[in-house]
DNA sequence: AAGGCGAGTATTGAATGCAAAATGAGTCCA
DNA sequence: TGGACTCATTTTGCATTCAATACTCGCCTT
């Protein structure tokens, strides 16, 4: 009979609110970057049903389409898992971002308006103070709001769908590997000077600044997961 | 009752066949990329059940997967279409295939392996025939196969699924726009640079001609699109 | 005691049924 | 004649049901 239940807000996000499945792929979505569903962690249908109090149809085709996002892998008749940190594949992900955050770093200066960059000094004023403060956890949701802005100011749509569900995969991470303080300074060094070039109207400056922050970023995941791996088998 | 249909072979393709709505997302795209279900039709299912002999569960399945990977517009309580060829978005895909494109050049160079090369001269020689043969048809599912083995050599699988897709989404195009000889023979000849490039290990010529072909190419299709609605509402 | 084997259970995949929304035709009124 | 309204039909979205496959656990054999 499925009972309504309001008090599963979760993060009422985004589009197709309209359509249950379309709720149903926010809030899943949510709880998988959230890492409430750790990666690999099998999925119940029948559980997930429960949660979000609605029936199988709609639940199914939302996980359809996250598995096309690639966020979850379907085996076909033996349930669905939560995708498996590969560090293999983490690493495709930040080599190819890298082209992304480089194409950024061109269009942002010709394309951003002037909403853009404010936004963007508000942000990057904001991902300051939480580096004085100590918080990774704001310090992370800010830069990935920052990054967000970035991409927006490129001025293409195509390429921020792609770059946003590549961000998504790779902050589902930040979870399974412990945040690092020092690298959380060293990046903030990073942002300083993308700022800076960003200001200016570097292009290509710009650019080679995005594409070595995210590779010394994609290293200090991979180097976390490296750490905790051999820390695991040591144990 | 749905009876069995095995006459409807299609192209039976790849991954998940195992599952029905696996089978239709294969089928239901190569629908579209043979342009079959043209842009902006309206898509029935009950039409579409009868001709994949399933119910409307997993039909309605792949018709999620295929919105989420760009194929289709899912109206919530009204229906699905066919994505619509949006020329703003078309010029949008093809600057971000750009970035992709020029990170084939830099990675193929170095990662390619011994298959990979033969395969490529292979498409390539079959290409320069299908070129003097004046054969658009061939030459189009050549070249779509040449820049596939390109992108697969450059190593990284999690940028090849995202430039097969782009690819694909161009592709539904050819049959909306008319062949141009003229823009065929050009082609080739940036593909003979290409090659060139790739033989002698340019990375930053490779890259730089890939890119460059990809903008021609780009604004070939536009130009295609914007004479023929010309004529279409001169006429 | 360890490793297969098989019945019972749970879970997935697909079909059917049902309610709500949208579409379209026909009618009425200005 | 044109437009808005009503009601029947179609179509969509979701819940439920049914069938098939995979898993579990106890039993048997060696």
């Amino acid at each position: 009979m499925l009972h309504d239940d309001p008090s599963d807000a979760e993060i009422a996000l985004e589009e197709g609110a309209s359509t249950l499945h379309g709720q149903v792929v926010g809030k899943l979505r949510g709880l998988l970057l959230s890492g409430e569903l750790p990666s690999g962690a099998r999925i119940s249908e029948a559980d997930l049903c429960r949660r979000f109090s609605v029936s199988r149809t709609p639940l199914r085709e939302a996980l359809k389409v996250l598995a096309a996002e690639g966020f979850i892998e379907l085996r076909p008749n033996r349930g669905s898992v939560v995708a498996p940190i590969d560090p293999v594949e983490i690493a495709h992900v930040f080599e190819f971002k890298g082209a992304i955050e480089r194409q950024i770093g061109l269009l942002s200066v010709v394309r951003s308006r002037a909403e853009d960059r404010a936004r963007l000094e508000r942000v990057h004023a904001d991902l300051g103070a939480a580096e004085t403060h100590r918080n990774p956890v704001a310090y992370t949701g800010l830069n990935q709001e920052f990054h967000h802005c970035l991409a927006k100011a490129a001025g293409n749509p195509v390429l921020l769908q792609t770059y946003d569900n590549l961000q998504k995969r790779i902050l589902r991470l930040r979870f399974a590997v412990n945040q690092n303080l020092d690298r959380l300074d060293q990046s903030f060094i990073e942002h300083e000077g993308i700022m800076v070039a960003f200001r200016a109207g570097a292009r290509l400056d710009l650019a080679e600044r995005l594409e070595e922050h995210n590779r010394l970023t994609g290293e200090a995941v991979l180097k976390a997961l490296r750490d905790q791996d051999a820390g695991r088998s040591g144990v």
